[in-house]
DNA sequence: TAGTGTGAATGGATTCACAGCC
DNA sequence: GGCTGTGAATCCATTCACACTA
């Protein structure tokens, strides 16, 4: 009945794209020039078939009796991904986890820098973390105003569960789009904000399940 | 044509699973002792149906007019997930990330204990972390004797980029059986072994993307 | 009345298979 | 011969709708 315009992607489909993004980008400095569907699938655990068609949703861009030419793609599916251009990230959270993701070196790789970082914990604003010398801690109070201050779109959540909440709906009172929280609960966020969340333990837990059915090796 | 005598149980559903029981587990202290289908799936942004679906490819949990005993099923769904008991961890690769992890306390609420840590940097072995100081850093060279001793099922990489196929490979020969993977890079591994990866980049990459359909709130 | 469990219907995603191009 | 792009067919997951139970 209503359609957005856009021609119906597969969610997953988007989830492989960031992953031949990666390969290729892995292989770009190697000797070939182009990469065929078969290849590419066969890196990744995935038919050929499947790769040509999660890129046709975006275009043309393989060569009949040839393949795709690797730097081309990389590009495409950067402008694709949108990770051709810089984004500005907030972190919010500094214990362990929050601290080893603000020194974490791939996202600044993928153009997601982070511009600002919140904590409620009143001894650790003012600081600068070792990985991020050009940036202060800021309390969680600022976090509106810095947030449109700093044209921040993308939060990373890694606060205590209890606080996460709370947080995640100050986020989005502040204008940000986008939240990847590691927190373990459920956020509820307005349809017109992306949320994310990795549960670590919870990636543990689906392992062990699958572990259920076959036994020890030792 | 072979059947693996397994009822066919969607993979989606199992991961919905995990935040049934984390929401349950959060809600069980409180006041209510059953929960609806409709209320769980409230919670997480499911439908009703999605909810009985799920836990009815485990069995016949819930009361007609009624719902779920919480306790219950909390109950239930820990043994189905396999959380209802101890699973020693291999946690490998110390860096920013790994000690991150190595600190982290929902491991050992969900019955994951990390039973030994691995490191290539000759400097960090024979040290304590400080958060599991009644373990010693070990070389990965120790990885597969420590792996059969401690009788470890399941590992934890967090090693670079280019380590991480070759440590994977080390983890299933010494019989591994899960592997939850940090680096960026899609693993191989012999078909009985599960591996699941998270790229940090990566989700936020896919963020981004649902921002490039949308403008800038500032 | 409130709510589960489940076959049937629908909707999505993957795979197949092949026309067309290099 | 090798490989892409894509409709058609298949497969899988979700939603619907209702018989049934407390």
């Amino acid at each position: 009945m209503k359609d957005t315009g856009s021609e119906s992607i597969p969610e997953p489909a988007v989830k492989r794209l960031s992953l031949y993004l990666r390969h290729l980008e892995r292989i770009r400095s190697g000797s070939a020039k182009t990469i065929s569907s078969r290849e590419l699938g066969e890196a990744l655990g995935l038919t050929d078939a499947q790769v040509r068609k999660d890129l046709a949703y975006f275009g043309q861009f393989g060569q009949p009796g040839i393949g795709y030419q690797i730097e081309d793609l990389v590009g495409q599916l950067r402008r694709i991904l949108g990770t051709d251009r810089v984004w500005n990230v907030a972190l919010i959270g500094l214990g362990n986890l929050g601290r080893a993701l603000a020194a974490y070196k791939g996202f600044l790789k993928k153009g997601f820098q982070i511009v600002a970082v919140f904590d409620a914990d009143e001894s650790k604003v003012g600081r600068a973390l070792p990985e991020l010398e050009s940036i202060k801690v800021q309390h969680i109070r600022d976090l509106a105003r810095t947030v449109v201050a700093k044209r921040i779109r993308l939060a990373i959540l890694a606060v205590p569960a209890e606080m996460a909440q709370e947080v995640a709906t100050q986020c989005t009172d502040a204008g940000v789009q986008g939240i990847l929280n590691f927190a373990p609960v459920s956020l509820a966020v307005p349809s017109d904000v992306t949320e994310s969340s990795v549960d670590l333990a919870v990636q543990l837990e689906q392992l062990a399940f699958r572990l259920l059915g076959s036994p020890p090796k030792f």
